[in-house]
Order: structure tokens, then sequence, then C-alpha cells
DNA sequence: GTGTATGATATGTCTAGTTGTATAGTTGCT
DNA sequence: AGCAACTATACAACTAGACATATCATACAC
């Protein structure tokens, strides 16, 4: 009987490390080559037991900047996923959002179309990212026709929700109009917002948010990493 | 094996919005920290792909001013989105659909507690592929409880759709109960059903469908080939 | 009005540190 | 001999932060 490998009592030592709350989600492990001193081996012998706990959804390496604790993707009980998705659906933002930018230019026509807008009017592209429990788990690009609403880009700014933000601008009601569901595969900078690896499975939702008056509010693409949420439709 | 840098993916997504007019020749680009923020990484790799782009002769930077737009091709390759557009409640009742094989065996745990039946109970176990105009755009895998409808397996088998089969047996009407929606990878079988490459991105639906009586009559799971295929929710 | 000083903001450059990858070599077991 | 685990070294890609330098808008003096 070989004994067990190096690499695998390295990763099993992290592992509970990382159970008993050593290092806690979102925190940085120490470096490999930190580690490498710690355990007394080869930096490649700790970057095996690294890649396995990746590997296990545990950890997430950024190159140039570190090793990272995942949180465990939580199992809702059925009941309380169902809420917690069909609010996602019905009102279309989730919890700890974190605005990444938020750029005003000239609508393209292809946006334009969608807003009822004229190609060239000024339009409001808002970058966010969503997460869960400290763990990134949705993407998300929205496209706003600025020229009905003046302000809003600030108000994106400002606020910390999109229905905040529109309230802001006087838009009270607005409804999720139709909604486009398919898959893709993460890209590089997808995956690096999403600490998932390249190529990873995304869920991609294409909506576009009608107001009161009837005319297009909003026009969105919202990427989640399919790993770590189900989307749940209810009758 | 080496991934895509991460500049590329940049540089890339930077060039296809300029193409498609998001970024307008004489326009400035957002300031480096600003991109650098959108895209989640460090300023140097957002100078990077600038860089990459300004030898490609697309923009040209300007110490203290920003960089700015030169010109804008003519037309880019648009992936044109030639997909079909299916609605959701129709999804795994496409049109022409193939049964590749019906099994009977035993329910495990896991379907049993899905459809409402006993574990051991007889479980009919139907593999399909849908296709629109001749090419392959859903596979699925559908649970029923035999044991409530003797003679469905062989019904199933004969008939050519799932509502035919459930009306043979005494089933006239049926709804859907819930549906999930999530994102995977093409396995190699999956990629060879629907004619794409391994690890093609994939959407996953999994559906529970409830007879008249309100028991459960159909436990299923349906791969769509998403460059295939949107499924779209109206309201 | 015109010119100038100033502060905020933008790109350019430099240094140091961390992860990713490739190649080659060593050790121990079967 | 062959294989697997581990070591050793080098370089590439990316992060982090600091600082230099150019630009622009504004305010203020004249």
């Amino acid at each position: 009987m070989t004994r067990t490998p190096i690499w695998q009592s390295i990763a099993t030592s992290l592992r509970s490390a990382i159970a008993e709350g050593h290092y806690s989600a979102g925190e940085k492990l120490p470096t490999e080559a930190a580690l490498s001193e710690r355990f007394g081996v080869n930096r490649h012998t700790v970057r095996h037991a690294i890649r396995h706990l990746a590997d296990e959804g545990l950890v997430h390496a950024r190159r140039g900047a570190g090793v990272f604790v995942l949180a465990r993707p939580l199992d809702y009980p059925l009941s309380e996923r169902v809420r917690f998705h069909q609010n996602l659906l019905a009102a279309g933002r989730l919890p700890e959002k974190s605005v990444l930018s938020v750029e005003v230019h000239a609508a393209a026509e292809d946006d334009a179309r969608r807003l009822k807008i004229a190609p060239g009017d000024p339009l409001a592209v808002s970058y966010s990212l969503s997460f869960a429990d400290g763990t990134p788990v949705a993407l998300a690009e929205s496209r706003f026709p600025e020229v009905r609403h003046p302000g809003l880009a600030d108000a994106l700014r400002r606020e910390s929700g999109v229905s905040k933000a529109l309230a802001a601008v006087g838009v009270e009601d607005y409804v999720r109009a139709s909604t486009r569901l398919s898959a893709t595969s993460a890209t590089a900078t997808q995956a690096l917002h999403l600490q998932l690896r390249e190529g990873a499975p995304l869920l991609l939702a294409e909506s576009i948010s009608v107001a009161g008056d009837g005319l297009p509010i909003e026009h969105g693409q919202t990427w989640f990493a399919s790993e770590r949420i189900t989307l749940t439709l209810d009758y």
C-alpha cells in the first residue's frame, strides 16, 4: 500500500483549516511560497493541493493576486430557494449588488431600437456584480434610456439598487416584459468576476423591462454562475 | 492548453464595443481606472489591451487626456443570431421528436420522491431527441410513473408525442408544475446527439408536470443546444 | 476679456510581489 | 525499466502601489 501523497495531506490540512474558520470566505490564503515553506515542500506540491481544492470548488486562485476562499454554495431548502428566486425573477434584483461602472454614451442602432429611442441619444450603461453570501453569482450589463430620464446615470451610480435609481428619476413602476434564456461559456473576464474557470457554463438571461407608460426602461443581460444558482419557475 | 490571456479578452470586448458603435469615432473611451473596475482587473492589464488596440490603429491614447477612438470599422462580423425562438412552455414538446429509447425499471429513491411513488415501483424512462428544421435542438430524459399508468411505456414507444401517449393511458390533462433552469457543458454523448462539440454550453431545464388529479405525471430533464435555441418568457 | 495659477484627473513608467506554465532532474517503489 | 511523486529553476502573466507627467476645467487677478 502506498502512503498518502504529501499533496493530499496538505489539501486535507488546508481544507480543515478552512472548515474550522481559520480562513473564511473571501479571505486570501497565505501565498504559495509561504505555504511551501510552512509545509517544508516545493511550491509545486502546494500548487497540486490547491488545484485539488479549486476543483472541489472550495477556493479560487487569481493569477498575481492570490488564492481566495469561496463560500460553499448553500443548499437552500426548496421552499426558501423558490422564494429567493421568485423574488429574483419578479424584481430583477439581488441582494448585495455592487455597481462596477456606469457609462453614458450615444446609443447604437441596436440598443436604440430595443429601447425605442433614436440612435445617438444618450444611453446609460451599467455594469454590476451580484453576490450571495459574499460569493459572486451574477454579472449584469444593463442599458437605460438616459435621454428620457436625465440624471438616471448619476442615480445609478448613487443608489444601491436599480429600483431606487429609477424611482429617483420618477419611474415608480416597471415590469419585466420579456426574458430570453440561453447558455454560454464564461469568457476570461466573466470568469474573473464570477470567480470561475474560463469556459464554465453560464446561464444568460436577456430581458426587457417596461415602465408604467409602456415605454422600455431597461434592456439588460445577466450572466448567472450556474454552479451556484438555479432559476426556478412556478406556475 | 494556455487559456486566452485576460488582456486579449478585454481587447476583444472593447473592439467589438467600438465595432457595434457603443463608442464612436472621436469619442473618448472610459478612463483606464474605470475600465479596470468594470473588468475587475488591474489597470496594467487594461493598458495592455489598449496598447494592443492602439497598435491595430483603432484607438489613440493621449497622456492626461484619455483614449480616443480613431476609426470605426465599416462592419464587423456580426455573429448572426439565427436562433430559433421557442416558447418556454413548449419545452420538451418540440415538433419532430424522435424517441431514442424507452426503458422500464425500478424507481430509485430520488425519482420516487419526485413522482410520489414508492422506491422500487415500475418507472418508465424515455430518452428523446427533438429537431427543428432537421437540426437537433434538444435532448430529453423523462421519467413517468409507470406504476400508476400501466402500458405507458408501450404507448410512449408507439406514439409520436408525449401528449398522445399520456392520452392513451387515460391522462387527458396535465400541466407543468415547476421548472428549474441552469447551464451545463455538453458531455461527449450529448454533443454527439446534438451535433455540437464537447463542452458546448447547454441550457438545462428540469421540470415536473402534474396530471389533473394533482399527482406528478412526468419528471424530466431537457438539454437545449443554446447555440440554436433561445427560450423566451413573456409576461 | 485675457492670462495665469491651481487642483483634479488622466496616461506613462517603475518596482516588487504572486500565481501560471514549461522543462528538466531526482527519488522511491514495483 | 517504468512509473509516480516530488524537486529545482526559469519565465510569463497579472496584481499592487507609488510616482512622474500631461491635460483640462475652474477660479482668480488684472
